[in-house]
DNA sequence: CGGGGTATGTACGTTACCGTACTCAGCAAC
DNA sequence: GTTGCTGAGTACGGTAACGTACATACCCCG
């Protein structure tokens, strides 16, 4: 099991806020291909995922798709309920089983409406998502599937424990919006070169240095954004008030 | 001579919030090209366009672009001063030349913090512009330059008075981040069948129904978004205390 | 009215990716 | 062990967009 605090911005919280959200957290298991919300959606809760992973997915009527961002650790699901919109034109897909937390919108809402660092968080936090999004139009306009693949594998990695993913050519596919057939291209590429290693929906991740060294430019654009944007992980972990079972 | 109102954000603002702010407006002309922030550049004025069009373009480290979203008068350029990052790795250039107002940054800062409707107002604002940028993400990963630079083209005629833009197949090519030669021959195709008609830098725009009849269906998600979010441009024009010359 | 710059048109080979189709390998159930 | 399914590999023609190169057409300015 895991603890709220595994969630950055749950951790990044003042301790007077944490407390007040804390007892609404509802610890949750996400299952890989559960839709969290469809387009359009009214939001019925946020997320605040610990490690799991949620793809923000957009789905063209032809049925066609694209992978928008994704959320981990880092971040929380649902920030059309405090930006006013309460719904969002995207899909919200687990990526990558896990664990995570939900609350009722009304808490995070009211929370956020007091305006002090919990404001000022959360639009940090959607800040950087931004960039996210914007740096995925820009690499979907640029960049090669190979690039695109070395940056999707890197950015889930830095949201997971360990060298590996659970995750088929077809679904990578579906998340980069291209077809099958060019992932396992650009997979074989990268597997016969010895960076990575895969089979059956398992991709292990072997040489890492040299994944980055082949990416574009975009996977570090959006890292240093985040890490400029939120604040480094310092270990603070609210003080337990629950009992939890931290073991990984 | 355009008066503040014209922005459709400040014409939203409620009569308080406009009266705090309106001192502070100071009309500028924003000229063809002008750059008004450099990625990562700190943000020393925010602009509300009345006349003038923006777009935000990423530059990637080659040298190719390609846009991210277009501000024109239903918004306000310099969204990252609020969201609390400051700064943008983005890029903001004059797309098309006319009016807007610029404000210093605290003047909209310390509003924002009031934490009534103005900031509800710039975060449903902020909200359509997340939806645009994601919808140019899809765009450009799914569709053609043609279908691109239809919704192009119906994007920037949204926010212009008239059906003429003043833009050259060169810069456009930019903002679509393809080649100058691409968008001739799509608007060549569009320019032989009678919906555009152009020369050296002029487009016109001569069938606009045909137009939204070729245009991708990105087009539409984000109007309708914008158009969910933001308030229908209500007559509202709060009182002028300043003297305007209200011509077009 | 002629010259130079800028905007646009056109052409041609190249490439990355697509659509489609089929094969092969691992794994599970019966 | 056979059957069936799922995940991955391969092949082939088609095409949209690319890079490059050059040709025209318009406009301003001398």
């Amino acid at each position: 099991m895991t603890n709220p605090c595994c969630n950055q911005l749950l951790n990044a919280l003042p301790e007077e806020a944490y407390s007040r959200i804390s007892p609404f957290l509802v610890p949750v298991e996400l299952e890989l291909g559960e839709v969290l919300y469809e387009s359009g959606d009214q939001l019925r809760h946020v997320y605040f995922p610990t490690t799991a992973i949620i793809s923000l997915l957009y789905v063209l009527e032809n049925g066609s798709s694209a992978e928008i961002a994704v959320v981990g650790n880092e971040g929380i699901l649902g920030i059309a309920l405090f930006m006013g919109g309460n719904t969002t034109p995207s899909r919200a897909v687990v990526q990558s089983k896990g664990l995570g937390y939900r609350l009722k919108p009304q808490v995070l809402l009211s929370e956020f409406h007091l305006g002090g660092p919990t404001q000022h968080l959360l639009l940090r936090y959607t800040q950087a998502l931004i960039t996210q999004m914007t740096q995925t139009a820009v690499c979907n306009r640029h960049h090669t599937v190979e690039q695109q693949l070395c940056r999707w594998l890197l950015l889930s990695l830095d949201r997971l424990e360990g060298n590996t993913l659970n995750m088929t050519q077809e679904l990578i596919a579906n998340m980069l919006g291209v077809r099958r057939e060019g992932v396992t291209e650009a997979a074989g590429r990268l597997q016969r070169e010895g960076l990575i290693q895969y089979a059956r929906g398992r991709i292990e991740v072997l040489d890492r240095p040299r994944l980055e060294a082949r990416v574009c430019e975009c996977y570090q654009v959006v890292k240093t954004e985040f890490e400029r944007l939120l604040p480094p992980p310092e270990e603070k972990d609210h003080e337990q008030t629950d009992m939890v079972t931290s073991a990984p």
